[in-house]
DNA sequence: ATAGGATTCAAACGAGCGTTTGAATCGGAC
DNA sequence: GTCCGATTCAAACGCTCGTTTGAATCCTAT
């Protein structure tokens, strides 16, 4: 890798910018559309208007393409949840924040990046809910080393704002957190299982998120599992 | 060539049933490890001891024996998701029942299907995880038309056990109660953000459950979207 | 015992895949 | 203008894929 563009505020269509930024950009589309290994990488380099072969040439092989794809935009975006999570602590000098500005200060990166057409917009965090359940071994594990930090330093601030739940409780509702999230965004145009979401809510990140941040601080503020029997329903009365 | 192995008696293992269903077993199988596109017939063949026409022959292509996988464990659970409900609301006679059991009701068949490992257990559930986030249309169009039923009903009668949310919020809500769902089932060997989730944790659903249910019920709980303007945390940068 | 449909089998088909190659072309340094 | 590394290009390689085929074999009903 030699040229980094840093001085590029030029247009995005997709024969301007210089081949790696080509390639990454239809890479990006066609795996959120199809998935990693339904996309072949004939029809991407097809679709950004460079030889069959650039591919190679500039990443290596289509697995490398993958992770440079997510690269781009993770490593600032988790950054800067990370920044946001260090001046909400250095503000609050010392006491504890609140579980719904530790929150915010996770969701916030992801919706400037969906509001960002630039940086790939809604494009990119569909494709990022896929590659979640995506049980490719490299996905997995790249995904896992892109997230630890960031999701390490989390976990350490909800502890403090709710020292009502174990770490091993937390754990787990930082699990469903995740998992509503990235289903949430993945799925904005996908499986139509509630038909009444309308086509202009759909298209309003940010009413989505004012409508996911209630529910999550509701279920991260819930009591701690009380132990006992709540499941005997199953056993038939 | 000459002696095939001798005529089936009734037992479990892989290479003692039926054709049909020794391909159905290695398929499950299969595509929850490696998903839809990245399992070849061959290795599906070869893992169930069946010939690799076996599979054209008796499902007809590859597609459509991934939704006869799906259908044999979705048909069953969705139903008893149903006949559980309307036991509820038989039960409460006019009363609106009340969120905690309208969830349960909606858990414990999968929870029921997660421990019976005649039924194909976590297995099933996790490659269900996983096929909620397949991008080919073919799964969303045909998961879409599994659940319209028994969403639509669960939708009906959180309305009444939540009077204060409009339908489009609960839409919403239950959005993200599908979604951590789904993912929780789906990750549990997987992602490995969360270093903390002990083998024993992982290997005990019920008790998944136990932590995901206060979890789900607090958020769908949590009071309607008043028109806060706390996203502008976001002012900076 | 045998006919005939259901099933299994080995083999092949054509298509598409990711990757590699070596020559052609470009673009800045001298 | 000449050179040389960086990039682009068309072509091909080897391989795997889902599916099809037609014959062999099995099983049941007669």
């Amino acid at each position: 890798m030699a040229s980094r563009p840093a001085r590029k505020g030029i247009a995005l269509d997709a024969t301007s910018a210089d081949t790696k930024t080509r390639i990454l950009d239809a890479a990006e589309q066609l795996f959120m559309e199809h998935g990693f290994e339904a996309t072949s990488l004939r029809s991407l380099t097809s679709a950004a208007s460079v030889n069959l072969a650039a591919v190679n040439y500039h990443f290596g092989s289509k697995e490398e393409l993958f992770q440079a794809v997510l690269t781009r935009r993770l490593d600032p975006m988790n950054q800067e949840r990370i920044d946001l999570l260090e001046r909400l602590e250095r503000e609050s000098g010392g006491r504890p924040t609140s579980v719904e500005k530790i929150l915010f200060a996770m969701l916030i990166p992801a919706l400037k990046l969906a509001r960002d057409e630039r940086r790939g917009g809604k494009n990119f965090l569909r494709l990022l809910g896929r590659a979640y359940a995506d049980p490719a071994p490299f996905i997995r594990h790249f995904l896992s080393a892109q997230y630890v930090e960031m999701i390490g330093r989390y976990k350490e601030a909800f502890l403090r704002a709710l020292p009502h739940l174990s770490r091993q409780e937390l754990t787990w509702r930082l699990h469903f957190v995740m998992g509503a999230l990235s289903y949430t965004l993945a799925g904005t145009d996908a499986l139509k299982l509630f038909a009444q979401v309308t086509a202009t809510d759909k298209d309003n990140d940010e009413l989505l998120l004012q409508r996911l941040a209630p529910f999550l601080v509701a279920g991260l503020k819930a009591p701690a599992l009380a132990d006992t029997r709540k499941l005997e329903l199953v056993s038939g009365d």
